[in-house]
DNA sequence: GCAAAAGTGTTCCGACTACACCCATGC
DNA sequence: GCATGGGTGTAGTCGGAACACTTTTGC
């Protein structure tokens, strides 16, 4: 009877088994639209292995925490925020990933669910910024990093990229009101200059029917002031969920 | 100094970590033209927990073993298939969602890492499928299953359905020749009826370039001989990771 | 006045929709 | 002939792309 020898089969390879300590690493972007610039953070590993490079922010899963806690964790052990997006990545769990698995096929494997985050680079205060390795690199100038988080990276800018386009992950973003101005610059400096147009941009957006112009204007050097906007977030609610494009 | 303290913070904490086994549960599709069904494969539990519950098709993780190395050993071992596209789903792994792991905190948590796959219905020969428990389901038919595995179906079914829109899965899964009729049959059983007119749907598909008019005709019963198509192997290539919409 | 940024409007064009209609086969 | 499914064509419409142009500020 297959199914009682597929049993026996099973409770015979129990011994097989993997052991795992599962960690959560975490792509936190954050644009700074003064500089225009996309960041990722960085923290310095002081432990072995790749003690000295560069690495995404980390953390073991604890007993009796689940997988979005533990991304939570590293997230607020590393900087405060207030507002934020995040949302699971990939799970990345060959064996050799993490050179702690020895050959030696009796050792614990170790997984890594990647988390990916998006927070405001203005209200995003370092915590622990001392000499000792934590910091905001600019996309294009990040170094190797350490196990495989450099495809973990590579994979998380992908979805980035991809949420904006067709999800209002912008807005979890940014402050209670901005300008249009605001929002086209955090698109441009993810997607690159040549996404769109501002006027059609603008004219999209607003067509979307959430934003509302409170009438306040701001002016901000030279140029026409502008108006802010805030989230209706009534019209929000019945829309977050459909399909949107931003392109 | 910050990073000495979280380092030292970091070992006392080791002892509360986590121990994980790794399981991975797969949400395995076929689509029958003929009946215009799209089926999902379970199989009937004989363990505890949930013995007698039907479930994706899972296991444990190996040592060694990559996750999408297990991945494919699940599916090798109940089913037989040419082709079928498997990609990776989700990670699911709060505490509790297996009541193996007991509320005592120094017990063993499982993780699920979740796949899903497209697999053909016609090429798809079941194994072991005797008396004891693997069984294609229709989707509107799925009893409520052991796990979280409801859940994961729900978003593996949502998974399905955005492939399909926007990639070109239902190539992978597709016999060398076929004809256009069979490519919307396959959208329809998936998409449901409305989701676009046959002769649109046509023009579309033969707009994108990739599909080869073989010249031969087949005949299926009633009505006019079809077109057999092949791909464009050349073509597709450079397509393939561009962004394509089927709707 | 001039540069700079905000905001409006218009024209062009390609793509999708919704059909109507012809073609080839089995019965 | 007629039902059935395959295949082609077209007119209407919607929406995005590109770009010209106006408005309001700082200097």
């Amino acid at each position: 009877m297959p199914g009682r020898l597929q049993r026996k089969t099973i409770s015979q390879e129990a011994v097989d088994l993997a052991d795992f300590k599962v960690g959560v690493d975490n792509v936190i972007f954050s644009v700074d639209t003064e500089q225009n610039r996309l960041l990722v953070l960085l923290v310095m590993r002081h432990d072995c292995p790749f003690a000295g490079n560069w690495s995404l922010p980390g953390t073991l899963v604890r007993r009796g925490e689940s997988l979005e806690d533990a991304a939570y964790r590293v997230l607020s052990e590393k900087i405060r925020v207030n507002n934020l997006y995040l949302e699971q990545l990939y799970t990345f769990g060959g064996p050799q990933r993490d050179p702690r698995e020895a050959k030696d096929a009796y050792d614990i494997r170790y997984l890594s669910v990647s988390y990916f985050a998006l927070v405001r680079f203005v209200e995003a205060e370092l915590i622990a910024d001392g000499v000792s390795g934590i910091a905001w690199y600019p996309l294009s100038q990040v170094p190797s990093l350490a196990f495989d988080h450099s495809e973990i990276l590579k994979y998380g800018y992908q979805r980035l990229r991809n949420k904006l386009e067709y999800s209002p992950i912008a807005f979890d973003v940014l402050p209670e009101v901005f300008t249009l101005g605001d929002l086209y610059q955090l698109y441009v400096t993810v997607l690159g200059p040549d996404f769109s147009d501002y006027s059609n941009f603008r004219a999209r957006l607003l067509k979307l029917g959430f934003l509302q112009d409170t009438g306040v204007k701001t002016s901000r050097g030279a140029g026409r002031p502008a108006s802010l906007y805030r989230i209706d977030a009534a019209a929000f609610e019945q829309l977050k969920n459909k399909p949107m494009v931003f392109i």
